[in-house]
DNA sequence: TCCAAACCCTTGGATGTCCTAGTATATTGC
DNA sequence: GCAATATACTAGGACATCCAAGGGTTTGGA
């Protein structure tokens, strides 16, 4: 989009951490904001990525995560927590995938409460589609180094089990 | 907020990618859906320690690169650049930065498309005492070992200046 | 048995991000 | 000098995320 600029605005940041007294904290600081920035890139790509089968990230993933179920179903709540976002957030993304044919919501058998999300054979489909383009198009030229991307899963995994995601 | 799963999700779908056969781009899909998972842990923490300041992280981010200007102001366009976020994402956070009394627009001296961001004194405090609370609340205690924020930052460096976020 | 507590999903509201367009001001080139 | 092009900011719209609250369904203990 934009040139790029002439410095890297996270090392002067970190910089000015450390020259008003912050320098303990001065690492971690730009660690994180790396994090944030790299997060923006990367969904941008994405996002471009999925624009041609009118998906958003969000709507992918979920979509994702059903065609892996075996019965390509889940209940709403399992989404919600296997995606590790709130669960408007899956009503939202599902209000929308279901007005676009690609999934549909059915009452859970047992459960009153419960809702079922099931993928329709279109959105199984493009799902499929989806996947394909993003691992040829994002996924696989990531732009990260192996060994750095192997370094990556190992360091953002201890981070998340210490965050509390996961027991494992 | 939720218990933690009993299996990290982020691992379970790297095997669903190499048994569905994406092998070759399962690691960096993996690397890529931790930063995402990562990124919005960190945001919701920071989030957290800014509400009692009604801030936000993007309206901080604004106040603090205003606080380490020589003046105490900046062009928004400059802003825009150095926070590399779309233009109209500053406009909106001026703003409310403005409403708030926390920093004034004023007039550029020479160049009549431009409108400068000046920090009030209340900003500048402000913007103090909220770094102080993220620095010893969040970025003193961000769960990465020493050496993994230095790879963090090497890594992660690496990765923006391949994406043209800065040529140095 | 039966009511309170727990759980599930949705609605409505606040924010942030980006994109597209539109208005105003500068710069460039003929 | 003036028209065409480039820049800067803002308005309006589409999406995503979270929180707070509300209504329906289950569970569990008195």
């Amino acid at each position: 989009m934009n040139a790029p600029l002439p410095r890297d605005p996270i090392a002067d940041a970190q910089r000015n951490w450390e020259r008003h007294g912050w320098g303990d904290v001065a690492a971690p600081m730009a660690a994180i904001t790396a994090i944030m920035r790299t997060q923006q890139i990367l969904l941008a790509r994405i996002e471009g990525a999925l624009k041609p089968f009118g998906l958003t990230f969000a709507r992918y993933e979920l979509l994702a995560l059903l065609s892996f179920a075996r019965s390509g179903a889940l209940p709403m709540n399992k989404a919600s927590a296997l995606l590790q976002v709130h669960p408007t957030s899956v009503t939202n993304a599902v209000d929308r995938l279901e007005k676009a044919g690609l999934v549909v919501r059915s009452p859970h058998p047992t459960d009153g409460r419960t809702t079922l999300i099931e993928l329709t054979a279109e959105g199984r489909t493009l799902a499929k589609s989806a996947t394909a383009v993003l691992n040829t198009e994002v996924f696989s030229q990531s732009g990260f180094a192996d060994r750095d991307v192997n370094q990556l899963i190992r360091i953002l995994g201890d981070f998340r089990r210490g965050a509390g995601d996961f027991s494992e």
